[in-house]
DNA sequence: GATAAATTCAAACAAATGTTTAACTTTGCG
DNA sequence: CGCAAAGTTAAACATTTGTTTGAATTTATC
């Protein structure tokens, strides 16, 4: 295993880890075990513990924020159809993140290390300006009504996909898919999803079909 | 200070320790300091750091169970009122026990103790189930549409109110709301929070006014 | 007011935790 | 090869952490 992909592979498990059992519950020994490389390795790579979350923070964020700006230059696409491949990225991507999203929902409660805040935020306001323009865009057109508040808006969206990850089995065990294959019942999720938070945004929003 | 005065006293700090630190930041020295009680007070009265979160727990969901019965006995209320009194109350109550429900929400992603995944879950359940009902009601009185998702449209709800907890002082600064005095503002987010989530029942469940 | 029970406290304990050390091994390069 | 840099390791280190102890103090009960 080369250099770079071992610090890859240990940021791997230390995500694994710290959405498991969050930043204080997962131990460096547990981390070190997981990943199958001697305890002090990961001060030797990374520094420190926290500077391990830190990189791994750094490391994921590059990704995010690729994935956004991506949405910003599908210029042909009409605010209807920029709208709705939002919904459909976000929900994919905290679907196939999911450890991740988790570790920031906790990092955003237990709002302690400054940097990853820092970087939360970043994103964050990085969304809030994408959706603005997107919709000012889709108003301007008269295609979506006067005003809407953003921010709202993008928290139902955020906090409907992060609630039903959190919620996930509960959700199978309350709708009776517990015969279902997982992944099967994986993308019925996310197709219900998807489909929910277009009806929302459609009513929010206020468009037709 | 009496018996159980002090039990309740320190079950208040800890929640808050909880809340911001989360359960294995917090220590047990940083609880009894700032309690002002002796360490050893802790294990005295509630056994361990673990107990005491379950105690914690125990006592809230006491609590919770008595508003959410509360709602179920406004019989003579019409589905919508009763749909809109569930969101006022649930707004309400989160915004009031913001500490709780953040410890819930990290609970819930660190799944570690069982006794409280289990408490977690009938609270939900209960709630799930009183949901359910209430639609099935409007939906009886051809007031809502049929073929509602309750627990998508639930997780909208929960995970709407659970967002803007988090991102209440980001959603100030976005917003411009920075001047604004904390009690004014909470007013007002609360009162968005409402009109927000009440005109995304309306969408969903398909009833007007 | 005496006695027992409950409460409070400082100190101690053992285990766990993040980090460092110093010796050892491997790798890269002239 | 020779040798310096990088990588790897087990052990050790210094704190921190949850919990317990045993003596001291307060409270309750007769």
């Amino acid at each position: 295993m080369g250099n770079t992909e071992k610090h890859i592979h240990i940021l791997k498990i230390a995500e694994e880890l710290f959405a498991e059992k969050g930043f204080d519950g997962a131990t460096v020994r547990d981390i070190a075990e997981a990943a199958d490389v001697n305890l002090a390795m990961i001060s030797y790579y990374f520094g420190s513990k926290e500077k391990l979350m830190e990189s791994l923070f750094k490391e994921r964020m590059v990704m995010m924020k690729l994935k956004v700006e991506a949405l910003i230059e599908n210029k042909m696409l009409t605010p209807i159809q920029k709208v709705e491949t939002l919904i459909d990225n976000y929900i994919e991507r905290v679907i196939e993140k999911q450890s991740f999203y988790k570790i920031m929902l906790c990092e955003q409660v237990i709002n302690k290390n400054v940097i990853i805040l820092k970087l939360i935020k970043e994103l964050k306001l990085s969304y809030a300006v994408l959706l603005t323009n997107l919709i000012a865009e889709g108003q301007k057109s008269k295609i979506f009504k006067k005003n809407i508040d953003v921010m709202l808006l993008s928290n139902t969206m955020t906090g409907t996909v992060t609630q039903l990850m959190i919620n996930k089995e509960y959700y199978r065990e309350f709708n009776n898919y517990k015969k279902m294959p997982v992944a099967e019942f994986d993308i019925l999720l996310m197709a219900k999803l998807k489909e929910h938070l277009k009806n929302v945004f459609k009513a929010i929003l206020g468009y037709d079909q």
